[in-house]
DNA sequence: CGGCTTCATGGAAACGATACCACAAAAGAT
DNA sequence: ATCTTTTGTGGTATCGTTTCCATGAAGCCG
């Protein structure tokens, strides 16, 4: 019986079928150049062995690894988990592999994770970074001179190309949205407001509500149920409590949502509640609730596409500095009016 | 002005540092057998080349890429992504990255990934077969000889170790569940039943019914929103109406939450509803659904923690032939009882 | 039919790390 | 003082590809 090795290599391949490594090669890598005879025999051999190339070996020698890293906050939030599967999506069609690393936001984590797929030599990165104004993570990017497109935040103070959503625009539409529909006394609810994309949010809340005069009240203390029930209930035992929430992401709309059904209060009869980011049951859920939705597929589509078009280029030896390049796409993000606002949806 | 390459090598520092590669290759791996003066010397020289080692040749040399493969039927659906995370973690826990690939249950997707996968010799694989009894999937495997953890779903005869939950038995705790609510007419409502879990869950259903003496009612038609709806009415139209609903997973659950309230219906008054696998909402739309939760995260950390021992058995040159390691690890899952079933769940 | 391009092919040097082996110097044993 | 061990060190083959270069055979043109 054939002791046929685990992982046959190219020479072997070659000795077999009686050519030259350099033939075998070609003919993995296409068949140019190579007699439609020989074509078929070493395909044939190739077969037989069940000879895989040594994509480890190929990235040595060719200075491309075909894997890109995705580093993110968490794979099992929906609206990163969204962006992920696009990312692979477009991964695969370009013939590469996608890592995915998850930071929970922690910048340390972030430096760490992009150090060991820097190792690794990934031909690109995805980044949510963790902190956006981070100098070391600019000065780690920087060095390793690697094509990046960061996504849902941008990396301040740099070139590099960010795909993101316009959350200062989205917070205005939601705010505005709420005023429209009467509301005088609009509280933001948020948690960490360390965030970018939360700081925005809040930014343009409070743009809207102080373009139309209403006083700016603001909790940042939302990290949980306990905490939401809490701020809610200390806001409506205030002075002036408030008939609407803007809730600034969508774990925080969760919690005031199922903090407002447990006091029985009716929304949006006697609150109304917007929140940011859409989920999967928000329209399931009575009241369904309103949300700003972001288009998580298209950025992480975008974002791919962007980064394998620099790779093209790269590979082509066209140099990359030349093209001036959008530094930042923006995409705008779309109020979805369900119940929860005090609209009366249309039914689907 | 010194032009430091971009990725300096090993033999650079070696040169700049005035010693032998052996040395050098030795600092980075922990500095034994190197004196303290050389050490700190070649550790300053490292850190003003910034020099990093190269993973990929390392890989072609040692014949471990650090890498383990993750082929999964989505990234976007709760449940594998809760998986997904906790393999992610446990991977960089043991220095390794995680490369993830989508399947979208099409075998021969599957089949295409993990071609690749072992192209770039991943040291290891975790896998969600799309279809459980694929012979070319079996022999693809038995070629890799890779250690591989199948999670979610076994393969059929075969020996390969799978991680999976009891999806029988928690579909008739369901079913008999419903059935001391009182529940006489319970139907099974369910999409494609292809699937191994599926299969296993109506299995279950069945077994519960039948050895209560009541009617075996399904309906597999149920693909999205649409086919539920004309599923539903036209069960509810018939001679004799359900009074329960066992759906064999999430989605399924929650368009047969969505018809229920679109048509007016009380659950659990009119129709009980028990669904099999937990979502993030379960709890807070009304009525809260009671489910059968399964237990993600672990079966992630689980499936892991059996590939990275074998991995690290086969690094020490123990044979992996002669541990008789479990063959099937079997969790179960848990009924969490909440409205839609007819229980007052718990004030949690 | 000689010179020239095109074609098919193979030899061998990289790519960047590891590890086997060799070897000198220092330390320990007797 | 001699023998043995330990310690620190470096040379070099090797992993499995790709690619530059060389070479002979074949086709083309006038």
């Amino acid at each position: 019986m054939t002791k046929k090795s685990l992982h046959p290599t190219l020479s072997q391949v070659a000795r077999k079928a009686g050519v030259g490594t350099t033939t075998v090669s070609r003919v993995i890598n296409g068949g140019d150049r190579v007699s439609p005879k020989t074509l078929v025999h070493v395909r044939r051999v190739i077969e037989t062995l069940g000879y895989t190339p040594n994509e480890a070996a190929r990235a040595l020698k060719g200075r491309r690894t075909k894997t890109i890293g995705l580093v993110i906050p968490s794979i099992a939030d929906p609206f990163f988990s969204s962006c992920a599967e696009a990312i692979q999506t477009m991964t695969r069609l370009h013939d590469s592999l996608l890592i995915v690393m998850v930071t929970a936001n922690d910048p340390r984590t972030e430096i760490d994770n992009l150090n060991v797929l820097i190792r690794h030599r990934v031909d690109g990165l995805i980044i949510v970074p963790a902190n956006s104004q981070s100098l070391e993570l600019r000065h780690l990017l920087d060095r390793a001179a690697l094509p990046v497109v960061a996504i849902d935040r941008p990396v301040a103070n740099s070139s590099i190309v960010s795909v993101v959503v316009d959350n200062l625009k989205g917070a205005m539409t939601a705010t505005q949205h709420l005023i429209d529909h009467g509301s005088k006394r609009i509280v933001c609810l948020t948690g960490e407001s360390t965030l970018y994309t939360i700081r925005e949010r809040i930014k343009g809340y409070r743009k809207a509500v102080e373009s139309a005069g209403l006083a700016c009240i603001l909790d940042t203390s939302v990290k949980d149920y306990k905490s939401a029930e809490c701020a809610i209930k200390s806001l409506l035992d205030g002075p002036h409590p408030p008939d609407a929430i803007f809730a600034t992401k969508n774990s925080t709309t969760i919690y005031a949502l199922e903090v407002l059904q447990g006091l029985n209060i009716a929304v949006p009869q006697s609150i109304a509640l917007l929140g940011f980011d859409d989920f999967e049951l928000a329209s399931t859920v009575r009241p369904s609730v309103s949300v700003i939705q972001q288009p998580a597929e298209e950025i992480g589509r975008r974002a791919a596409e962007i980064l394998f078009g620099r790779l093209l280029k790269e590979r082509d030896n066209q140099l990359p500095a030349s093209s001036k390049h959008t530094q930042q796409i923006v995409l705008q993000p779309r109020l979805v009016r369900r119940s929860s606002c005090g609209c009366t949806p249309a039914l689907s």
